[in-house]
DNA sequence: AACCTTCCCTGATGGC
DNA sequence: TGCCATCAGGGAAGGT
């Protein structure tokens, strides 16, 4: 499930792979995850040189000569380059204890929706085993680009991200914190794994609504979403499954993780045993002990209370 | 309007 | 061995 770090990371890997290059073909496999007619993108893209390679919370945006082609990778979807003078690893290997997938160099299989070749011989392959992913094509004008990502909220580790756009975005909402921390119209990037790490760095239980959180609460996780975000990138981005980076490896933050996944096990902090619960049909992992219900542990002396 | 639920999709996993 | 149900979840769409 790549989020903000998974995404940045695989920016950071292809950026000096891909710009500057001259795309001479395309191929796609699996129409659904093309949000623009495959004839019109094969079309338009062939011919253009790769100018640049942005990032706009979860989306890539490939900035060419006259489109800008945004890539979401949705849930399992993979980007990585393929170089012709390397072998192809023959096929995906999945270690029996951790699961993690990965694979130096993979040719192409049938979950490989979208194929761009370029005249270096180099080429870029996204596959996405489960098609939650999605390309765009967008005419190159600052307009074009502003409107479509007018639904994207503040985009953290940026310097549009300061304590007060952050505290205008709350409202006296019902809505759970979980939740407003999964819209992407709150703060760009953030998803399922790395908003349960932030709401446990900040100490705000996941089921608290956004109108009963302290404008100190809301201190803390304003500080706590680049931070969580920022370590994820730090570690080459969390793989518990799918992800792998423009090189086709696993990154590292899995072993960082403070809360998700660790359902049962003691809390890094107090030694409580980490809690799940649904909220948002999303899996969410917590700490009882160190993340408060109702905001009574501003002066944290690490109560053990659990 | 605000919030919640359902759905899309595939592969791994566990029960029988 | 195989069959079936269940689970994972980003985000759009539908429902209350």
């Amino acid at each position: 499930m790549p989020e903000l770090p998974e995404v940045e990371t695989i920016r950071r890997g292809l950026s000096s792979r891909v710009v500057g290059q001259i795309i001479s073909g395309v191929r796609v496999g699996a129409r659904r995850i093309l949000k623009v007619p495959a004839q019109r993108l094969v079309r338009a893209v062939r011919g253009q040189v790769i100018r640049g390679l942005d990032r706009r919370g979860k989306f890539l945006i490939f900035e060419l000569d006259r489109h800008y082609c945004v890539l979401h990778l949705g849930m399992t979807g993979q980007l990585t380059v393929r170089e012709p003078e390397q072998r192809d690893a023959s096929r995906f290997f999945r270690h029996p204890i951790t699961g993690l997938e990965r694979a130096r160099q993979h040719a192409p299989d049938h979950h490989t929706h979208l194929q761009l070749f370029f005249e270096s011989g180099r080429a870029l392959l996204f596959r996405d085993v489960r098609q939650f992913g999605k390309v765009f094509l967008l005419d190159k004008k600052p307009a074009t680009r502003i409107r479509f990502f007018a639904h994207l909220g503040l985009e953290p580790l940026s310097p549009e991200y300061t304590l007060q756009s952050f505290l205008q975005k709350f409202g006296n909402r019902k809505l759970r914190i979980k939740s407003l921390l999964l819209d992407q119209s709150f703060v760009a990037g953030v998803g399922n794994i790395y908003a349960d790490e932030a709401l446990f760095e900040a100490g705000i239980h996941p089921r608290r609504t956004v109108r009963s959180l302290r404008r100190w609460e809301k201190e803390q996780l304003f500080e706590a979403i680049p931070a969580v975000l920022q370590r994820g990138i730090t570690w080459g981005g969390t793989t518990l499954r799918d992800f792998v980076n423009s090189d086709g490896e696993a990154g590292n933050h899995q072993e960082e993780l403070k809360v998700y996944g660790r359902t049962g096990q003691p809390c890094l902090r107090c030694g409580c045993p980490i809690q799940r619960v649904v909220i948002s049909q999303r899996g969410t992992h917590f700490c009882p002990g160190c993340q408060s219900r109702r905001g009574f542990l501003k002066h944290r002396a690490l109560r053990r209370i659990c």
